[in-house]
RNA sequence: GCCCAGAUGGCGGAAUUGGUAGACGCGAUGGACUCAAAAUCCAUUGAUGGCAACAUCAUGAGAGUUCGAUUCUCUCUCUGGGCACCA
């Protein structure tokens, strides 16, 4: 037989015609199982097709043609999010039509993913820039719109001065103008807005419902910003107004030292008649005012602000008479745009420490004693104790280490220097008297109290009593050394030494002092769940408990607020959907009928937004000027257009039913593919909060409007990790690192490409390219390519076979859990033990071919067909594997003495635990190992190993 | 600062519910073929010691649980991503 060398080039060309004039991968109506696999539409850039976009897309290629295979109807669709700034910007610089453009790059994008070998259904090709696609985004903004779902409001937009432009904030980064390098302001300016806060609820309880990878529900979550709290009403003395704050920690409630407002916020010019510092208020306001976002958050987070002389609010709880600030880290847009302040928030109390405002703690931190839980039905007896801190002038501190019993030696406390307060003593006696009496020391000088006390339960069995200690830290320096004799039976218990401060950090093991070192160290706000103390009758009550009882009793409302805002759906840009909305002055913002939509763009002279900040579109006075559809009167069009997350809110839709001219698709189509939403869409980590949040929330709003079958457009979200670039950065044209996958076709194949993109490691993280490492899977392709010589009609040996049969259920499985670096890994050893046998049988070769298949799709076919096959292999059934022969007759069992791996042993499968024991003794390395030694016990692992412990 | 993910040979990475650490690939070294080179094939390849059998050390650092830890718990360091005064 003449040996015909792997031509990759002559191969894919051949079956990608093939392919295309068959049209295999288009999905069937509606009918049968169905399988709906989704991948990001790319923005057709003028580069060219990334190495990234070819991760993706071969993942869910490889799933869609797996599942085709398994008898799916399999729908896996492909289109252009094709609006976009870089096309704008690039019709700016050269004055070619954005949409000659945009036909251009998708057609080498569309060229570029058929020379990879895609199994797309090119039949349902959408364009978002094609005005019978963008009808319908502009049909679903006006059907939002006539909810009240869209509403025109004032918002800051980034300007750059220089080159009079409105800047998306990706072009503002850093506030600096992207494109001219100078300062950045904030602008006023009416915009469009769409009312995502309304949905924001549902769409953080739905994702409850979806099957989204973990870690993309929590940024999602995140991003929503859902907190649970209360609205609680301060009163202001001496006037009938009233300050409502905003608190999830209403617990916090009898520790407010003060009521801080945004500077923004709507009673302080309400109260200016009594503010006895107005001036001074003024002035901090419009400071604010002046800042920008950036310079407001940027400024080191250093707390600032003023407080409002004359005014005093009343504490509703305890009836305290507090003081009132402004504050610019208190945002007017969060909540209610005022808090109490407490020193268990970190902010409030960096506040309190910057403008020394006493404060006082009503959360203790709670250390429960596991080791020696509570009794039921003994008696609770409560104590205080002082731990103290006794520094030496080099800083040194004092450190007790308590003598264990034999034991529990390993676990004796060591601790700071501890001790009861006696009846009538106040602390610092009472901490002096316990240091004379533990250690001598009887010249100290107090220094502070720490503000917080802990609060530790314990069961003290030596009383028999249920203990609750309330301690507190106080810090004493050491005048001089003079010392007292110490009575015997104190040092029976500990010895004591002075220790650098870290030492005694690591050394210390009981709860309460890590905790006043930890605050020594650096002091910061207790924020977590802990005992209320100082809180009237709420006082020994747990935090997270008492939170609902204060709020009930001072009347609060139970609240959800949301971080989320709504979304500025204008730009004040050329390329993109026209918003469809007619000003008239008598009617107000009037929808375009729908039988007028599209609203197409019209044809312009220059791309360059206008010097006022509007969209190019406002200098086309024939197009601006319409008539009203309501009153017919004179009027005027929106010139501003959609942003380019529009048009990818909805596109899997439109794909179920690309061609419809009446609907955005019909309902049967949506009932039939999104039954039960898109079965897998596969993404970027970057689209999580944005693209994937919007389109749920459009495909929430459809649901409503019983427009489409389910509460959630997608059922299932992974994502994929990045393609860096071969130092490990990301790969950009200015750093000239990038890789361009036309060569690698060309010299490997698309095959070859698609092997190594999947093989070069876990798809979820990023990789590092490596242009040296592909020669791996294109050797492992020229490999399989000579197993075919091999090819007999006699069966193959039974290890052959059961080699075979492991990897198809390995490769099948590696498939479902993307782990597709694994699965090709399991196929290379396959072939390199197909190598060793003599022959292959026909069949086992070709269940081999069947599960590369999904990889390597060209390579796969045409040995296929020249092994007989007359039906592509991308339509035959996906191979079974046989349970029988995946189980192994001989099993290795690992013989460890003392967790040390001393020999192996080979049993059949059932031999009995007995047998498996007597044989590892056997072992001559076990032996010598076990000469003189005494066998403590013998571990079994079923199947395993067996670990002889002496 | 907070949230999420990660750290394993020269490199990319494997490793079931805790059970032989380094599969597979790249690279490297030696050999075969060749006039020669490429390609291909064979062998070796974590470190240290030893002629060897083998022993010791090794999964970012430190502690803990366990007969046994890359895997579980705690603390810390570094890297990547997200959020950033959200009460």
């Amino acid at each position: 037989m003449k040996m015909k060398s792997y031509d990759h080039k002559k191969i894919e060309k051949k079956w990608q015609a093939v392919w295309d004039k068959k049209k295999i991968y288009n999905a069937k109506n509606t009918q049968g199982k169905k399988f709906y696999g989704l991948i990001e539409f790319p923005y057709p850039s003028g580069a060219g097709l990334h190495v990234g976009h070819i991760r993706s897309n071969t993942a869910m290629d490889i799933i869609s043609r797996k599942r085709r295979m398994e008898g799916c109807n399999v729908l896996y669709p492909i289109g252009w999010d094709a609006f976009g700034l870089p096309t704008e910007n690039y019709a700016i610089k050269t004055g070619i039509q954005p949409a000659i453009v945009t036909k251009q790059n998708t057609d080498t994008f569309r060229r570029q993913l058929k020379e990879l070998g895609f199994s797309f259904d090119w039949s349902r090709e959408v364009d978002t820039t094609d005005p019978t696609y963008y009808k319908w985004t502009q049909w679903i903004f006006l059907q939002m719109f006539k909810k009240g779902l869209a509403y025109k409001a004032k918002t800051e937009i980034n300007w750059c001065p220089k080159d009079k432009i409105g800047l998306a904030n990706e072009e503002a980064e850093g506030g600096v103008c992207d494109r001219c390098g100078g300062p950045v302001e904030k602008k006023e300016k009416e915009q469009w807005m769409l009312a995502i806060t309304k949905y924001a609820d549902r769409l953080d309880k739905d994702l409850d419902e979806v099957n989204y990878l973990e870690k993309i529900k929590i940024q999602q979550r995140n991003w929503i910003g859902k907190s649970e709290g209360a609205e609680i009403d301060f009163k202001i003395k001496n006037t009938p107004e009233k300050i409502t704050t905003f608190t999830t920690r209403a617990d916090t409630l009898y520790g407010a030292f003060a009521v801080i407002l945004a500077p923004e916020h709507e009673l302080v010019e309400k109260l200016k008649s009594q503010i006895t510092n107005w001036k001074e208020v003024a002035d901090y306001i419009n400071k604010t005012a002046k800042k920008t976002d950036i310079e407001r958050t940027v400024e080191d987070k250093d707390k600032s602000g003023v407080e409002l002389k004359g005014i005093k609010a009343i504490n509703p709880i305890s009836g305290e008479e507090i003081p009132v600030w402004i504050a610019d880290f208190i945002l007017v847009q969060y909540g209610t745009g005022a808090v109490f302040a407490d020193m268990h928030d970190e902010r409030d109390f960096q506040f309190a420490k910057k403008y020394k405002l006493p404060v006082h703690q009503s959360i203790m931190p709670l250390f429960i004693d596991k080791a020696h839980p509570w009794v039921d039905g003994k008696e609770v007896v409560e104590r205080t104790a002082i731990h103290a801190v006794i520094r030496k002038d080099n800083g040194d501190i004092l450190v007790l280490y308590w003598k264990g019993t034999e034991e529990w030696k390993k676990n004796a406390p060591i601790t700071l220097l501890i001790g009861g307060v006696e009846k009538g003593e106040n602390l610092i006696e009472a901490a002096k008297r316990e240091i004379k009496e533990e250690t001598g020391f009887v010249n100290l000088k107090f220094i502070e109290q720490l503000p917080i006390n802990t609060q530790s339960r314990f069961f003290a069995a030596h009383k028999n009593v249920n203990r609750i200690a309330n301690v507190t830290c106080l810090i004493f320096d050491l005048i001089n050394e003079e010392r007292v004799e110490v009575d015997e039976k104190e040092t029976q218990f500990h010895d004591w030494k002075f220790v650098s401060m870290s030492k005694a950090t690591s050394d210390i093991n009981i709860p309460d002092d890590i905790y006043f070192l930890g605050y020594l160290n650096k002091p910061s706000a207790f924020t977590e769940e802990g005992v209320l103390v100082d809180s009237g009758k709420y006082t020994g009550i747990l935090s997270n408990e008492a939170r609902s009882k204060i709020i009930k009793a001072v009347g609060g409302k139970v609240v959800t607020k949301f971080k989320l805002r709504d979304w500025v759906f204008s730009r004040q840009r050329y390329w993109g959907e026209p918003i469809p909305i007619i000003h008239c002055d008598k009617c107000g913002y009037v929808p375009v009928p729908e039988k007028d939509l599209p609203i197409k763009l019209p044809k312009v002279k220059s791309y360059q937004p206008t010097d006022n900040g509007e969209s190019p579109l406002a200098s086309i006075s024939k197009w601006v000027n319409t008539k009203c559809p309501k009153c017919k009167g004179k009027a005027k069009r929106e010139t501003d257009t959609m942003p380019n997350w529009a048009g990818s809110s909805w596109y899997y839709l439109r794909y179920v039913d690309s061609k419809n001219k009446k609907e955005f698709a019909s309902k049967k189509a949506l009932k039939y593919w999104i039954g039960n939403g898109v079965d897998w869409y596969n993404g970027g980590m970057e689209h999580t909060t944005l693209h994937l949040l919007y389109s749920r929330f459009w495909h929430k709003f459809l649901y409503d409007m019983k427009l489409v079958p389910t509460k959630e457009p997608y059922m299932k979200r992974t994502s994929h990790g990045m393609i860096l670039a071969e130092d490990g950065v990301k790969m950009s044209k200015s750093l000239g690192n990038t890789v361009d996958p036309k060569d690698v076709v060309k010299n490997f194949g698309a095959d070859t490409l698609r092997t190594y993109e999947m093989f070069m490691g876990p798809f979820d993280q990023s990789v590092n390219w490596s242009t040296d490492s592909i020669v791996g899977p294109r050797r492992f392709l020229e490999r399989v390519w000579k197993l075919k010589y091999k090819v007999s009609k006699k069966k193959s040996s039974k290890e052959l076979e059961k080699i075979l049969h492991k990897t198809i259920k390995k490769v099948g499985e590696d498939i479902e859990e993307m782990r597709f670096n694994t699965g090709v890994s399991s196929m290379m050893i396959l072939v390199g033990e197909m190598e060793k046998s003599e022959i292959i049988a026909m069949g086992d070769y070709k269940k081999f071919l069947q599960i590369l298949s999904p990889f390597a799709p060209h390579i796969t076919e045409e040995l296929w067909n020249e092994l007989g096959e007359k039906k592509s292999i991308h339509i035959s059934a996906w191979p079974k594997f046989d349970k029988k022969l995946i189980i192994d007759d001989e099993i290795k069992i690992v013989v460890q003495v003392n967790g040390k791996l001393k020999g192996e042993i080979f049993v059949n499968v059932d031999a009995n635990e007995e047998y498996i024991k007597a044989k590892a003794f056997e072992n001559e390395n076990v032996k010598k190992t076990l000469i003189g030694q005494e066998i403590k016990k013998v571990i079994y692992v079923k199947g395993r190993l067996i670990n002889i412990v002496f």
